[in-house]
DNA sequence: TCAGTTTATGAGTATATATTCACATTTTAT
DNA sequence: ATAAAATGTGAATATATACTCATAAACTGA
């Protein structure tokens, strides 16, 4: 089932791979640095070092192209956030919480003009079924982590835990995280402050 | 002094504040409906049922009219919340956290992509006066609430809630208020969690 | 009444940019 | 070696839209 958000053909040989990577890439660099209205394709084509004709053999619109950014930053933000939660296996929930704080904050941090474009642009685009994905393991990460430490959290919907929890992380990013200067130390503190907060629950 | 974005000339009659009013109202209705992507100065003079050339007349530049948008709406959140805390003078912390994150939400909620949108503008703009002034005095709302509410409330920096609460009322309300169908009860009571999680402190 | 001022008009201009397509080049398979 | 397939090119097209300007209409105070 071929539409226009999917991706127009997918490379066969090394250079098209290259090619289209090259294009991903150049992507999130302009995002990065100039934001979304720095965003247009032959400004992609020229930074990637190929021509506009090939970035629409791979995407068959600018949509696509966004799309299939979105799902990279995501595919990476679980990495990340995956190996922050295994790094800390046997630790009290008030580390593991600290250590996945950085790591979400981080990420974000790094690219805050992409991660802020790709916010704003998720809310517009359909969700597709590697979305879904991807949303779907980071729940089983905060569903696990929450039943390890069931004792010292409240009483607690996790389905609703698994949606606002993220949430939380990213709205003292955003405070505190894209700041000039970057205050990233009071960003953590003052995440992981309402994350403990939240799951301590109502008194 | 007079740069690009402040408006271009302001209304001496009363059909020129109309008109005046009736672009800055059009404009919040086409974003409003149709996100950042559908705001464009014709489309705003047109259901404005003013000429393209009128627009211009206040407004210098689309920033300039989107900066008097965010201005507008700002004021608004502000005065929402104010009328909230007023009317809960005398009740418990809990009871004026979920009168004023309901007040919140309930304006956010009503204009979600307009809201969306100045979120994703503010950051892009510069912040002038008028602004600062609204972050201020929406500062000194918290600052008075939690001084009135020291016992029940941890160790605290007050700068630092004053900046982070606003945020994790807004998280709350973009993962479950917007969403189809809103989810409005659970977007207030984990905002409420949230809140008073973060208040209450680390144990 | 009327001159000066304010307000309104909208066709027209300038520019940016998404997308196409006819063609060239490179790679693969036989 | 060579045909077929895959990949790459970029000038050209189509469209959207920010903004201007010459002109007209409405209002004001005398």
């Amino acid at each position: 089932m071929q539409n226009a958000l999917t991706p127009r053909k997918a490379p066969r040989q090394a250079r098209a791979q290259a090619t289209h990577d090259a294009i991903l890439e150049a992507a999130a660099q302009i995002i990065g640095a100039g934001g979304l209205s720095a965003f247009n394709t032959n400004a992609v084509a020229q930074r990637a070092g190929v021509s506009i004709g090939s970035l629409y053999q791979y995407y068959g619109n600018k949509d696509a192209l966004m799309v299939a950014l979105i799902h990279r930053q995501q595919k990476r933000q679980l990495m990340s956030v995956a190996q922050a939660v295994a790094s800390v296996e046997d630790a009290d929930l008030a580390t593991k919480i600290r250590r996945i704080v950085r790591a979400a904050m981080q990420h974000h941090h790094d690219n805050a003009l992409l991660a802020s474009a790709i916010d704003h642009e998720e809310a517009r685009l359909p969700m597709d079924a590697e979305l879904t994905g991807y949303l779907d393991q980071g729940g089983e990460m905060v569903r696990g982590l929450l039943a390890r430490h069931a004792a010292e959290i409240g009483d607690i919907d996790i389905d609703r835990a698994v949606r606002t929890l993220p949430a939380l992380v990213r709205a003292a990013t955003d405070s505190w995280a894209n700041r000039n200067p970057p205050m990233l130390g009071v960003a953590e503190d003052e995440a992981v402050r309402a994350v403990l907060g939240y799951l301590r629950g109502l008194p």
